[in-house]
DNA sequence: TTTGAAGTTGACAATCATTCTCATTTAAGC
DNA sequence: GCTTAAATGAGAATGATTGTCAACTTCAAA
């Protein structure tokens, strides 16, 4: 199911090895413009285009910031879902097996088939949170 | 904490009217569309405040569709979270107690303070899926 | 190794939701 | 009615994302 005939051009490989020297999700933007810091520049679309077929073929894990920007992030395999903080962006990854039941059995319950969902906990951690308190 | 200080202008109550005769999430435009349609004319920059508004007052939900626009909806209250059909956007709201507590857990063990989540069941809904099986 | 088809890229234009600006209007209370 | 701060709206501005299309690679067959 993953990586479909894609080929390994230098702008995928340098993509792919951004995002394993990073830990927190980032925009498009933002690692578009950090590859151009880093010399290896690659235009913006293909930034874009990369990150949606990683996404499509599940190398990476996509959310939503509360702006509606997609941010993107290289995870472990299999599903799992974000802890992530809302001041600094660290990330936890968490599993939950009780939701996903969960989230089957109501979808079914309701007729519903093809079912997929999506959760991210938003918060502050617990450095941010020291660092607020002593400001 | 709900409704500070807002006026009852026409607009706002335009927007609340229709909210209320909607089932379904739908974005700004739409909303901003079916008002015009109406008869109802309510500028465009004024809806998008409004339903930021009632956001913030808790007095309808938000999600992001899967393309990052901001789907509004007016709900029961109380904390609940939907089960949403990707083909006509029928919406079912869901409680999951168990899941408030294992997101609540989690956070915790982890540090994190001030949490708070998301999440959203996307799948096809019954009729769907019928009409689809159907052509 | 050469070669051609098909997948990729990148600069830039085009979209499109959302936000901003600011002059004008309106509700609330006196 | 009058004053004032909140609210509105038309249109410009922003900014992320997508589309376009000619030029460039990769792959594999010849």
């Amino acid at each position: 199911m993953a990586q479909n005939r894609r080929r390994p051009t230098r702008q995928r490989t340098a993509v792919q090895a951004l995002l394993e020297q990073t830990d927190d999700f980032s925009s498009a933007q933002e690692l578009h413009a950090r590859l151009r810091a880093s010399g290896d520049a690659v235009g913006l679309a293909t930034v874009y285009r990369t990150l949606q077929a990683m996404a499509a073929d599940g190398d990476v894990d996509v959310l939503r910031t509360d702006d509606g920007e997609a941010a993107y992030r290289q995870c472990s395999t299999g599903h799992h879902h974000h802890l992530v903080c809302r001041t600094c962006g660290a990330t936890v990854e968490v599993e939950g097996p009780a939701v996903e039941k969960w989230s089957e059995r109501v979808a079914t319950e309701h007729g519903f088939t093809d079912v997929h969902h999506t959760l991210e906990i938003f918060g502050t951690c617990a450095d941010c949170a020291r660092a607020a308190r002593s400001s």
